[in-house]
DNA sequence: TTCTTGACTTGGACTCCGTCCATCGTAGGA
DNA sequence: TCCTACGATGGACGGAGTCCAAGTCAAGAA
């Protein structure tokens, strides 16, 4: 995520702290934090930063495909910042824990024409549901 | 969805007004209403009834397994009464409308051993997105 | 380096969705 | 018909997210 900061500036984004905290916030794999926990995160290096701001950034990230919303649950949404390595989520009924996951296959293959009711496919999300192995 | 009612009154519960009117709101296929859409329209034959009716009413028949919670965008839960036969769902990018559809094969299966993180599976949400012939 | 400006941030009010709770009403059995 | 426990009511409440007017500052210009 370290060249995120550079891509983002290469496509004119002026670089704030706040910008640059919330960034290195949703740094790594598995990384699955809701907006106030973005929030919190963010400010305990920077104290002043605002839930508009992270909501603003979020937002802002998601539009440019560096970062995918997940609604795993019907609470706050997530952010998931594997935006560039297309996946899926297994999420354990248990704990709420969320993994990124690769399926097998063409999933959008898996529905036969005729139960397409002309509709143009674009994209497919698969929330697979399971225990993890400490609720199990 | 006649019959929900006698199912209901089977499993011991009160027949209210209320209740029934909710019940015949969600008649139908390709049904998938908000709570706040339940409760206009069974306003429009009970006046008096309230939200917070409808919601316990939704509720319950959730937790029956004779209607099914949609979240397909970030917004208000959607209602799909289409509980007792197993399908998943396609949205249309443009307008948001929903369509149950059925695709063929083992959603589960598509999930390899290694990508398992030793979760134990028990069910798979397929959201197909798209444009619908009205939008394209 | 300093100046300038428009993009960005702030925080508080606001909306939407949903839950909770004390009180009232009533379905259905005795 | 009467009783009572289950269900309905509606208003207060809480969480998540959006909006907006005012203030701040990153970065290009001079």
């Amino acid at each position: 995520m370290s060249d995120l900061l550079e891509r983002l500036r290469g496509r004119g984004w002026r670089m704030t702290s706040q910008r640059r905290v919330v960034a290195e916030v949703l740094d790594g794999d598995h990384v699955h934090l809701t907006a106030d926990e973005v929030h919190a995160r963010a400010a305990a290096r920077l104290p002043e930063i605002s839930r508009a701001t992270v909501y603003n950034t979020l937002g802002e990230l998601v539009v440019l495909g560096e970062v995918s919303e997940v609604a795993t649950d019907g609470r706050a949404k997530r952010y998931d910042p594997n935006g560039h390595t297309p996946h899926q989520h297994l999420v354990c009924s248990g704990c709420g824990s969320i993994r990124d996951v690769r399926p097998t296959g063409n999933l959008l293959a898996g529905l036969p024409q005729e139960e397409r009711f002309g509709f143009t496919l674009s994209a497919v999300e698969v929330t697979y549901r399971g225990l993890c192995p400490d609720c199990a």
